[in-house]
DNA sequence: CTATTTAGTTTAGGGGGTAAACTATAAAAG
DNA sequence: CTTTTATAGTTTACCCCCTAAACTAAATAG
């Protein structure tokens, strides 16, 4: 077991870490000129869940509150979101995104979803598929990403 | 084919961009408080194929000449590069590692070989593997990532 | 010898992030 | 009811990332 162990480490962190940051490069989106990943995360979280509180998104973004104070105010700014105050708590703010942040969304899924299909259309035979769905929702269940869609 | 097949990008997507950022935000290394995940990729592929000129290291890691440029003065101001000129190109600069930088790489490479290694050994049973390291040769195959390491 | 190309640098302006210090509000303690 | 503590979010300094344009110096093409 060892030393396949050691190649799937080794491919894990190869295809994870490098394939990531070439799958994202290949993507050709062109809302990912004039947004971030970062900020199109924001606007897929709040989709998904919304509205949301500022201290949620920073939770689920796994980053310190400010640096989200700042990407929503940048947000904000172009429109794709806005801001209300909750009700039952003034220092809380709740985030929900306007139509144009959910037309960028979507610009953002077409692509990202056309380039990964044509991936899978083109490299991936029919008996194989059946295998990655087991493996992925593996790696899936094993980094504990069930939160993030359901 | 369909419904599996748009589970399987579904899938993709999530393991391959919020799942690495899970999985590097869970590793623990004190290098990385001092140096950025791409300051370490850039003394990685010179630990592979160095010495490397910085249009190489440019073209590596997918991003513009001048981003490199910045990124190795960084580097070379904290030690961990040293960089001379080609004796056949005076235009050309050569990058390799110091002992340092040699040093850094290692504990950062422990530090992930380290998680990912618990995480397969905690998760996958043995039987298991054979199908991970076929489904991870196949994409790591799709994404073209072959020359990345050797 | 001149014009063009190439390797790398510098800079402006966009983004990311942390942490400390802060304001305003809510909750807890006395 | 008042004071203290905790919480939600903001602001700022300082680090990193990046592109693109403009630049210098050297090599190449004609």
């Amino acid at each position: 077991m060892d030393k396949r162990l050691i190649e799937a480490v080794e491919l894990f962190e190869d295809v994870m870490v490098f394939g990531t940051e070439r799958v994202l490069k290949n993507v050709k989106a062109d809302v990912w000129q004039e947004y971030s990943l970062e900020q199109i995360q924001v606007l897929k979280l709040i989709s998904k869940n919304g509205p949301l509180t500022a201290g949620i998104i920073a939770d689920l973004q796994g980053v310190h509150k400010s640096a989200i104070s700042n990407r929503l105010k940048k947000l904000e700014d172009k429109d794709l979101i806005e801001i209300v105050k909750s009700e039952e708590d003034q220092r809380t703010k709740l985030v929900d995104l306007t139509d144009a942040g959910l037309n960028v969304l979507k610009e953002s899924d077409q692509a990202v979803y056309a380039y990964i299909h044509n991936l899978f259309s083109n490299h991936v035979k029919d008996d194989e598929l059946d295998n990655f769905l087991i493996m992925f929702r593996k790696i899936k269940s094993i980094l504990k990403l069930e939160g993030e869609r359901e």
